[in-house]
DNA sequence: CCGGGTATCATCCAAATGAATGATATACTT
DNA sequence: AAGTATATCATTCATTTGGATGATACCCGG
């Protein structure tokens, strides 16, 4: 009924293409379609070929001739946007792990995987799900774990008095603020000096600095 | 040779415990050493007898009678550092995973995950690895994307103007800063006045702002 | 050699800020 | 019922900011 879903390689290392390969033959619900051996040539293909099947999950190597695989993630994601991208790589460099997430891909699996833990995978990013290398996992959880995103708890703040340092953080004077707030300018300056105090620093400038490491605002922002 | 992983759960809901109790009968490598109905029970133990074994996997639930899962994951990890922590909810609640996983839990999966995909989630967490349910993953991967830690861009501020906004996120007055980078203080309100037209911001307050999301510091580092 | 970007300094001034002090009212906890 | 935290408002005042205007000097690229 639904097809199977339809796999490209991104990957010059020939016996690994093959391993790779042998690993498609033996799973009925996914399919291979195409192995490039540069980015280039992949994209070109993407790019100009309309006849050419968009596939639903991209392999992709760090480590490519020319074009680097980390370069090219983005215009992969431009090009087919609904692909699933999981970088296969032997790079378990952090950075490369941070930059690929950053860029979207979908999960991040070290060459020392076994072929069973790829096409595993391929089936949880076609879920919805994410595909990590289990220590790469580990290090993004602690990156994130000294990081606290947006989300919580023990900023201390009051609700008014984020509201407060929010609208301050967007440029408004006080003034500003009391109209926005519908309440009168002493009361935001009551409000603010509570800021500082609870946040121990001496001025808006270095409130609003402490406000972003302790997370209270969300650090990315909708856009 | 190497014992069995020996695993603790904290668990109020009956069938559930008599689930995953039955999923360890059939596993030759671990062993469900103790079941506690209740956080405090379970902390009660590992607090008071020193006879009790440490588990090297605590399964937690967060939804307990009594004190809370999250608020005990903290003094879990107080009580037992080198347990790993796999929280083991209903909840696909964004907060609760971004809670657990900053209060250290080495894993997050939901109750809908099948048994062998929590012993599976065991080995991982042994392993030094990461179980995440994939949404969760998914999640957690979207939140760090739009969270970029240290992912450096073209700031366009100069050097001394970096440095400048660096000192005034630190709460320094321009007068201070005049005197730690030895110029006069009309110098530092022209490097200000700068910083304000390129970021296209009215304040202090809003150029930090501005600043932190544009990465310009480090978000939050050195610990 | 000239223009643009950077870095430096000076002076003036209206407007905003930070800090202190004091007051009222509600809500939640104990 | 008392105490604490929150949110509100008023008044005063020294200090700081932000803006404008203008000047000198260096370095780099065309």
């Amino acid at each position: 009924m639904n097809p199977k879903i339809s796999v490209m390689m991104v990957e010059d290392h020939p016996d690994y293409r093959e391993g790779v390969m042998l690993a498609f033959e033996t799973e009925a619900d996914m399919e291979l379609i195409r192995i490039f051996g540069t980015a280039e040539a992949a994209l070109r293909k993407l790019q100009y070929d309309k006849g050419f099947p968009k596939p639903d999950v991209i392999l992709l190597d760090l480590n490519l001739p020319g074009m680097n695989g980390l370069d090219a993630l983005p215009w992969f994601r431009d090009y087919v946007p609904k692909a699933k991208i999981i970088v296969l790589t032997q790079s378990d460099r952090e950075d490369d792990v941070l930059i690929s997430i950053s860029a979207g891909a979908s999960g991040y699996l070290l060459k020392s995987a076994t072929l069973d833990q790829i096409t595993q995978g391929i089936r949880t990013v076609m879920e919805g799900g994410a595909s990590l290398d289990a220590n790469m996992a580990t290090f993004i959880l602690d990156t994130f774990k000294k990081n606290p995103p947006a989300a919580k708890m023990g900023n201390s703040l009051t609700k008014r008095e984020q509201e407060v340092i929010t609208l301050l953080s967007e440029g408004l004077s006080k003034k500003e603020i009391s109209g926005r707030l519908s309440i009168s300018t002493p009361t935001v300056a009551s409000h603010v000096a509570h800021i500082y105090e609870k946040l121990m620093v001496p001025n808006a400038p270095a409130a609003v600095a402490k406000a972003f490491r302790m997370g209270i605002f969300s650090t990315g922002k909708e856009d």
